[in-house]
RNA sequence: GCCCCCAUCGUCUAGCGGCCCAGGACGUGGCCCUCUCAAGGCCAAAACAGGGGUUCGAUUCCCCUUGGGGGCACCA
C-alpha cells in the first residue's frame, strides 16, 4: 500500500451537527488532517446535516471552535468555501435527488410507498419470527410504470436501493482487509426520505465522489453499512476511495461504550470527553492531540511524545490499530504535564493568565513572569495554577491557625520560631533565595528545629497554604514587606487559638 | 434473533514464524533527590483469553469456543 504519503490525498471529516464535539470526532478529524498535511493534499470539512430533526444549531460552532483549538484546520469547508461548495449537505439536496433519479432510471433503485406504520408492523413480525430485520420488498415488486404514476400523483414515497438478491459483495477496509457479506442480509436501504432529502449513505457517497475524496477515514460505526456503500458506489460505476474505519473509544473501564449520561457525569470528576470542556478544564491542545493520537495509533516501541508537526511527519495509516481503545484520563494528565513542561515560560505564562483572571485575580506581567517558572513542573492543567499560585496575586493570605503549628511543635514554639525568623529576615537587605536560605537554616539549627519544621511554618505563613512553590523563591516574588507582614501575623493568629 | 468487526500487562500499545521464559508508556509499589508539592533518576510487580490444528518451531497463520464492540431507523 502506498497510502503513507507520497500521493497527495483528498480527505474529509464529515460530522453531523447533532451534539457536542467528542474526543472520537477530534481523533478522526486529526488523522484526516495529518494525512492531508503529510502528503500535501487537502482536508475538507463537510457538514452532514441531512437530518433536520436531530439538528442542533450550536453544534457546528462548537465543532469549528474545538477543531481549530486542537490546531486542526481545513482547506475547504462551509466557513472557508472551496471549489466544491456548498459543504453543507442540507444545501445539496438537488444534487442527491439527481443521483437518486439516475439509479431509479437505471433500475438500481425504486420508489417505495410503504408507510412508517406498515414498516414497523413488518419489523415487529420479523422480530417475533426471529428473522433478519429487512424491508420485505413490497414496493420492489411494483412495475416502474405504476411506481412512476403513483409518485406523479403526489403519493408520499422514499427511494430505496435495489440490493441484488443473490451473491455477495466484498468491500475492503485498509486495516481489516476484505469483508464479504451475503447480499441477502443487506437491506434495501432508503436513499432518499419522503421529504426529499438524502440519507447519509447516498449523500456521503455522492459527495465523496464529487469532491474527489481519495481516502475515507471514518469511525467504525460505519463498518456495518459499509457493504451498502460499496453497492452504491458500484451502481454508479465510480472509482472507490480507500476506506479506513477507526476503532471505537470505550469507557475508562474498557467495558463498553460510554453512554450520554456517563459522558456528562464525567465533568464532576474534572475530566470530560468533550473537547470544549477539556479546554476549559485547562488541558492544552498539545496534550489532547498527543493523547488522542495514540489511541489507536502508534509510531514505534518507544516514542510517545509528539507535537502536531511531529505527527504530520510521522503519522501512518499502516500503524493504525483496529481494536477498540479504552479512554485513559490519567494518561491525558501525563501528556498534558509533559507539554506544559515543554512550553517556553513566556508561552506558558500567556496560557495560564486567563485561568488566573478567570478565578478573579488581577494579574500583572511582572508577577506572572516570575511565578510561571515556579509552577511549571507543579501543575498538570492550566487550571491548577489557581490553587498553586493564586496567593501570589492576593494582598493578604489567610492561613488556618492549626496549619501554622510546626510538626511536633506547640503553638507557642511555632510563634516563637516565626518571631525569630522575622528578626533574621528583617535584618536582610533583600529577600531572595541566595540571601535567605542559609540564615534561616542557621536559625533552625540554633533553635534545635529541623529545616522542615521551620520552613513549614514560614511556608504557611507566607503563602497561606501547606503546598506551594519553593519557599525562598516564593518569598522573593512576594517581596520583603509583605513577607514580613505575613510572618508577623503568625503570633497573632496563634495567640488566639481556634475553639477546640 | 441475524450480520459485521475486534482480542498481548489494570489501561494505551510494540511484536507482522525462530531476535520474545514478550519491549515501551501510563498507573501502582519501593528507593534516591528534597523546605512542602511536583519534576527528575533508579528499581520492581504486572500480559500473549481457552481449545484444536498448520509447522522442525507459534504471541505471530487457520478453525472453533468464549469475551468485547458495532449495526439491523424516512439518525448519522
Amino acid at each position: 500500500m502506498s497510502d503513507n504519503g507520497l500521493q497527495p490525498v483528498r480527505v474529509r471529516f464529515a460530522p453531523s451537527p447533532t451534539g457536542r464535539t467528542h474526543l472520537g470526532s477530534g481523533r478522526t478529524a486529526l488523522y484526516n488532517y495529518l494525512l492531508a498535511r503529510q502528503t500535501g493534499g487537502q482536508f475538507i470539512l463537510r457538514i452532514e446535516d441531512t437530518d433536520q430533526k436531530r439538528f442542533v444549531p450550536e453544534a457546528e460552532q462548537e465543532l469549528v471552535d474545538s477543531l481549530r483549538w486542537l490546531g486542526v484546520d481545513w482547506d475547504e469547508g462551509p466557513d472557508v468555501g472551496g471549489p466544491y461548495a456548498p459543504y453543507r449537505q442540507s444545501e445539496r439536496k438537488e444534487i442527491y435527488q439527481q443521483y437518486a433519479q439516475q439509479l431509479v432510471h437505471g433500475g438500481q433503485a425504486y420508489y417505495c410507498f410503504c408507510t412508517a406504520a406498515r414498516l414497523a408492523e413488518v419489523r415487529k413480525q420479523q422480530q417475533a419470527n426471529k428473522e433478519p430485520l429487512l424491508y420485505d420488498g413490497t414496493c420492489r415488486r411494483l412495475s416502474t410504470a405504476e411506481a412512476a404514476r403513483r409518485a406523479e400523483a403526489g403519493e408520499p414515497h422514499v427511494v430505496r436501493f435495489k440490493t441484488p438478491r443473490d451473491g455477495s459483495i466484498t468491500v475492503s477496509d485498509l486495516l481489516r482487509g476484505d469483508i464479504t457479506v451475503e447480499n441477502r442480509v443487506v437491506d434495501d436501504f432508503i436513499l432518499v426520505k419522503s421529504d426529499g432529502l438524502a440519507l447519509y449513505h447516498l449523500a456521503a457517497m455522492v459527495d465523496d465522489q464529487l469532491m474527489g475524496i481519495t481516502h475515507v477515514i471514518r469511525g467504525s460505526e460505519w463498518l456495518s453499512t459499509f457493504p451498502l456503500h460499496g453497492h452504491i458506489i458500484r451502481a454508479f460505476g465510480w472509482q472507490e476511495p480507500v476506506f479506513v474505519h477507526l476503532s471505537v473509544f470505550l469507557r475508562p473501564s474498557g467495558k463498553g461504550k460510554m453512554s450520554k449520561r456517563e459522558s456528562s457525569q464525567l465533568l464532576q470528576d474534572g475530566v470530560s470527553v468533550f473537547l470544549k470542556d477539556l479546554r476549559e478544564l485547562g488541558y492544552l491542545p498539545e496534550g489532547v492531540v498527543n493523547w488522542i493520537s495514540l489511541m489507536g495509533w502508534s509510531y514505534d516501541d518507544r516514542t510517545e511524545f509528539f507535537t502536531l508537526p511531529d505527527l504530520v511527519e510521522k503519522f501512518s495509516l499502516q500503524k493504525l490499530n483496529p481494536s477498540p481503545a479504552a479512554i485513559n484520563f490519567t494518561k491525558l494528565d501525563h501528556f498534558n504535564g509533559l507539554h506544559i513542561r515543554s512550553l517556553p515560560v513566556d508561552e506558558l505564562a500567556r496560557r495560564v493568565r486567563p485561568f488566573l483572571e478567570g478565578a478573579g485575580y488581577t494579574v500583572d506581567d511582572g508577577t506572572l513572569n516570575q511565578v510561571t517558572p515556579l509552577i511549571q513542573t507543579r501543575i498538570v492543567t492550566l487550571a491548577d495554577s489557581v490553587a498553586m499560585a493564586g496567593f501570589f496575586f492576593e494582598e493578604h493570605v489567610h492561613p488556618e491557625p492549626e496549619q501554622l503549628v510546626g510538626k511536633k511543635m506547640t503553638p507557642q514554639e511555632s510563634a516563637q520560631a516565626a518571631r525569630r525568623a522575622y528578626q533574621v529576615l528583617d535584618g536582610l537587605p533583600v529577600i531572595d533565595h541566595e540571601t535567605t536560605e542559609q540564615p534561616l537554616r542557621d536559625l533552625a539549627e540554633e533553635m534545635g528545629l529541623s529545616a522542615g519544621q521551620l520552613f513549614g511554618i514560614l511556608r504557611v505563613a507566607v503563602t497561606g497554604q501547606s503546598v506551594s512553590p519553593p519557599l525562598f523563591e516564593s518569598m522573593a516574588v512576594i517581596g520583603k514587606d509583605k513577607v514580613l507582614e505575613r510572618i508577623a501575623n503568625v503570633a497573632t493568629l496563634l495567640s488566639s487559638p481556634p475553639t477546640a
